[in-house]
DNA sequence: GATCATGTTGCTCTTATGAGCAACATTCGC
DNA sequence: GCGAATGTTGCTCATAAGAGCAACATGATC
């Protein structure tokens, strides 16, 4: 292509774009075919000189959906885009939106869904609509008795949810992580304790976050780990947690007996789910959200815009042959 | 238009745009008629969900352009966005090689080219493609002669653009501003000197720039004024000048003996010109490119886009009657 | 300077999109 | 609960855009 042709090219986009003038009229105008006017496109088009761009809080962004999809053999992928958003809250806000219709658009809906806890679920269960689903079951899949502030919250993420579907909701009652290894052995043996973590087993679907391996993680929050917990943790390369377990970038558990202490769905569990929907967006939570998907501990993720074109950044871990034909 | 309407109408364009999906695919997709694809698509569109953008270096602004055109009865206009620029620099440039690209496409192409001198006009010169018109006499409309530092500025700028286009120049031997307005009055009537403003009055085209009223106008520069000149300039209420004439924001002459003292065309006669194109740039020129727009001292502005919006952003002057049908 | 490879042009034919319209549904005042 | 007003739907028909192709130009190679 010349670089008159170029110019021309921009020239014809003006009009098309800006315009809205037909082909035809642009050939008229600057003295061209239709033909070569619609050529002209193409090329501007094809050589990305044509930005569209859809701006709308609801917004997608299907081509990074596609790539971490294909890239990471995940189900389905939902990202949404930061372009125009204000700050780290309100991309938060519109994954958990995003999470949101995604769960209530599932054909077919979910007879059981298997939840989590902490902030994120919150609020993906605040913006659930009533009547997302005719009947869900909702049952807790990690242990959920907040032991100081923000009481009653894993509860409440799950009844919002089985509310709004006109289902019931099986609590986990049970604290997150216990003190002693026997404490949690008997408690898991406890006839409550164990149809609730038998029915979770049961569900079709399963719904959770990741957690980051900080001072701000939903743990020392609830008070299940000190400051201290978290530097020893991070000393052991954990990444961050997954239904309460911590894990470093390879996707292993990194303190099997801090992991015997917690309560709830094991990872392998998890991973053998048919779908499992983990919600990760943020800065912060990059790594774990690698750490996630490499690792088959999630079938469907929902994420930020920044976080898939990390995840999608780095060099194909098992670079494809170059196949003959 | 219902929430989910809204909701459909995104989805549908993050296909049809993002994926190049026909209506008609989209349709079978969300389970709708092509129609109301097309509906939803156009509904998108209208409510600016779909933001289209064309990043080049050499693309303009249709929408501002006629938006001047209009509001301030101008001929053409030519506006270059700003998004993608890196810094003022890039701006100056991409206004220079837009003002080049529009004298260069003119039809007809001038048989006689009055212009002006500056670091902006230097720029334009520099941009023309050789053979930009097939011949062209190019002929100075203020004086031209550089005191100390940039000597030869003025006459080179008039030098390109004339050997560019296969044509003649003729030079204004003469400083732009004389120090006794005796001087200017006997140097006006040397036949050198007034044979070649009788030649700039036939011109058909005008090219020039507008200068600021700050310590960086080219006229500090080639010496001709001083720092302290400014300053007066300044309390008079100047905004800036054309063609070495400082003005106010209506448009006159501030100091009329500065003004007897400069030597080249007059304001009025560049206001009967047929056709004037100014070249006004950058933030440090909003005023006086205002001034040059509202006062009919150019037909043709080339300006950058944040420019364009602040002449466009004050309520209009005149406010248009409501009209009954 | 003849030959071939390559790219460009303007067409025909096909497909996609938009305008206009009658039938249908919904909402509002009474 | 009735009818008017308004908005929505899925169609027919008209227009715009795209795919494919033969004819032509261009320029490299021998």
């Amino acid at each position: 292509m010349t670089d008159s042709d170029e110019l021309l090219a921009i020239r014809a986009a003006e009009l098309y774009y800006d315009d809205d003038k037909t082909q035809d009229e642009i050939g008229t105008l600057l003295r061209l075919t239709r033909w070569k006017v619609g050529r002209l496109l193409a090329q501007a088009k094809a050589r990305g000189f044509i930005r569209i761009e859809i701006v709308h809080p609801r917004a997608r962004k299907l081509q990074l959906e596609r790539a971490l999809r294909e890239r990471f053999g995940l189900a389905d992928a939902i990202v949404i885009p930061v372009a125009d958003a204000r700050d780290d809250e309100e991309i938060q806000a519109r994954c958990a939106q995003a999470a949101a219709d995604y769960l209530a658009s599932r054909r077919p809906a979910p007879r059981v869904l298997g939840v989590s806890w902490g902030r994120t679920l919150h609020e993906v269960a605040q913006r659930l609509p009533s009547g997302w689903a005719p009947h869900v079951d909702v049952v807790q899949i990690n242990g959920g008795v907040s032991l100081n502030k923000r009481a009653g919250m894993a509860e409440s993420t799950a009844v919002a949810i089985a509310r709004k579907a006109n289902g019931t909701v099986r609590l986990l009652p049970s604290p997150a992580i216990l003190e002693r290894v026997e404490t949690k052995r008997s408690i898991e043996r406890d006839r409550a304790v164990a149809g609730v973590l038998n029915f979770a087993r049961t569900a079709s679907v399963y719904l959770y976050s990741a957690g980051v391996v900080t001072e701000d993680s939903a743990h020392v929050d609830s008070g299940y780990l000190t400051p201290s917990d978290i530097e020893a943790l991070k000393r052991k390369g954990a990444v961050g947690d997954v239904v309460g377990r911590y894990i470093n970038a390879a996707g292993e558990i990194v303190d099997s007996e801090l992991d015997q202490r917690t309560l709830g769905l094991s990872l392998d569990q998890l991973r053998r789910a048919a779908t499992g929907i983990a919600v990760i967006a943020g800065r912060p939570k990059h790594e774990i959200a690698r750490a996630v998907v490499t690792n088959g501990l999630c079938t469907v993720l929902v994420t930020d815009e920044a976080t898939a074109l990390t995840l999608l950044a780095e060099l194909d871990p098992s670079p494809s042959q170059p196949h003959q034909q």
